[in-house]
DNA sequence: GTAGAATCGGAGCGTAGCCTCCGGTTATGA
DNA sequence: TCATAACCGGAGGCTACGCTCCGATTCTAC
């Protein structure tokens, strides 16, 4: 299946905010970098970011190189892994996300805020695969959170569902893990059969079975019996 | 992403009943087998549904191989290529759903027909993992079924979907675009991150948002204010 | 300007997986 | 029983990809 991350090695700042860890004495710390290193670093950084979104975790690191016009050794003395650059990315790409869900999880009304947050979950997705390959990879499996900040967007999503079932909004019988399971779904689905408005559609559909009132999320207007041509060459 | 069938190339027949093709001078056409060959080709098979069933297509021919005791060259001997093994495969296990599924379609009650075929096509997903990898590839993508038989089982089932939503138990704005989504999603979870129960609970999740009427499908019982414990290693 | 440390970059190693090739083996019909 | 067509099987070719290694290059401190 999508080959994924294993282990979370790394050296060096990963170019994200917070989360240092300063464990078992770094080989060469925040040591300020020379300035070719530097720019190197950031185009790699940049080159993986629009790659990765597009293609996910399966690009290779030679055309991550190519396009950040360095060699691999360079990606590699950056990041020691491809894993570590995935996960390099991926930090930048869901701590906002988990920050959101916590204020989300404030909100006067539990019950939109969630159904919001969803939402905005998909579309980020459907921006940056590779978030939706790490989601299908690892966000079905609660206990075994194999990155340490996704655990965290769990954990945050989990605190707002919480809020929104006790606000009565969201149904009662419903689990972070029917929550999870639904989004990794959705995200896996490739984004080139899966255009915007198609992602609305099951957004809404999925929130229309987790709401405990109305079902009205899905856009009215077009009627749609039975999509007209499928199939059949 | 998940490697898939490019093409249907076969030699000989592929084991599964009907759809025989004898276009263009088969090579070595309907030939009965001798005996040895014809024990290799069931071992073949045998193994490779095993297998497939658990590990979906991304198991290794040799490893095929080796369990149907039997060199790599034999498996090729008989199906050319590992796409077609695989499609050979999926062949047998869809055709019994397209069927299924037509005469669910002529059901009385087309609204239970389509949730209780619902039901069965997850549970197939999860009994035969190469088929959810197939659906997951392909399943969204109706526009280029890749698979003529994987085409054949949508358009039955948007068949079946319609005649749901004529009986007025299907909401109306739902397409099979919609429907096959969610299948595809729901589907690629992992079985091991997913057993039955919960898959159980997800379908119901997406039967309910697909429904028209009353939303009772969820198992009551276990009340769940969102799993107890969550990562945090 | 220069020494030398830091960095670069890509050839190439190792692994994995699909598939081919062909010498050896076996079933089969006369 | 024997000739031979059919079949077997696994060594190895080929490709792809992650990653390493080391000579060449470039920056920086003096």
């Amino acid at each position: 299946m999508v080959p994924f991350v294993n282990a979370v090695r790394m050296t060096m700042s990963t170019g994200t905010t917070g989360r240092a860890q300063p464990a078992a004495a770094p080989p060469m710390a925040e040591r300020h970098l020379r300035v070719d290193a530097q720019r190197n670093r950031v185009r790699i950084l940049e080159a993986a970011t629009e790659l990765m979104a597009t293609h996910g975790i399966d690009v290779p690191i030679d055309e991550i190189a190519q396009r950040a016009q360095v060699g691999v050794g360079t990606v590699y003395r950056n990041f020691p892994t491809k894993d570590a650059l995935f996960e390099a990315l991926l930090m930048a790409r869901i701590e906002p996300l988990v920050t959101a869900a916590r204020s989300a999880a404030h909100s006067d009304d539990p019950g939109d805020a969630f159904v919001t947050f969803v939402r905005r979950l998909c579309n980020e997705f459907a921006d940056f695969k590779a978030l939706a390959d790490a989601m299908a990879a690892s966000g079905v499996d609660l206990s075994v959170a194999k990155h340490e900040i996704s655990g965290d967007l769990i954990a945050a999503v989990s605190s707002l569902l919480l809020r929104a079932q006790q606000a009565g909004r969201i149904r009662p019988d419903v689990t972070i893990t029917d929550v999870s399971a639904m989004m990794a779904g959705l995200s896996h689905t490739d984004p080139l059969f899966m255009d915007p408005p198609q992602r609305q559609r099951c957004v809404a559909l999925v929130c229309d079975s987790l709401l405990v009132g109305a079902r009205s999320l899905l856009p009215q207007g077009e009627m749609a019996a039975s999509s007209p041509e499928h199939g059949r060459r």
